[in-house]
DNA sequence: GCCAACGTTGGC
DNA sequence: GCCAACGTTGGC
């Protein structure tokens, strides 16, 4: 059964078309405990994800994202020289995880969150909830397929 | 640049 | 285990 989420990244930092351009890349640098989480016991192969650009105007969705590689550990919190570098994470005893995503589409139309907030059909989601700031998180299957008809990619699911 | 929301840290 | 101080996220 396949799972859906919605994972953040800022576009100065790694834009979707940089996975476009990678191929597949590990989402490194979460540091904190419910998205490492989702990553390290929820998130299975398959699964869709929601490629988010926040801190940009507006934020939006970029695209359509698949985890292809489950949770292992993130091994830029071993390296002292990474700004992710984490003394408390050691290989013997990771504390944290990361996942393997791989494009699946850009979005046809931008799907911008002022008009994801207009969405009725959206009503719920946790994206839009006030204050919420969890860089993964779970999306309702519902709210998945209205963002895809929002973005116009529904022929690649 | 502001600031609300919320997670983390650390003293006690 | 409480909670104040502090840091970060991220929309606006």
């Amino acid at each position: 059964m396949t799972q859906y989420w919605l994972m953040k990244s800022e576009p100065h930092v790694y834009p979707y078309e940089q996975l476009v351009a990678d191929g597949s890349t590990h989402w490194d640098g979460v540091r904190n405990y419910q998205a490492r989480n989702f990553m390290r016991d929820k998130m299975k192969i398959g699964d869709m994800v929601l490629f988010y650009h926040s801190n940009t105007k507006p934020p939006h969705v970029a695209g359509l994202a698949r985890v292809c590689k489950e949770g292992y550990p993130d091994f830029t919190a071993f390296d002292e020289s990474s700004k992710y570098y984490d003394s408390k994470s050691n290989p013997e005893n990771p504390r944290w995880f990361m996942v393997d995503l791989e494009p699946v589409t850009a979005m046809n139309n931008s799907v911008d969150l002022p008009d994801m907030r207009e969405n009725p059909a959206l009503e719920g989601m946790a994206l839009l909830a006030r204050g919420q700031r969890l860089s993964v998180q779970p999306v309702d299957k519902e709210h998945f397929m209205e963002v895809c008809r929002m973005g116009d990619v529904e022929g690649s699911l």
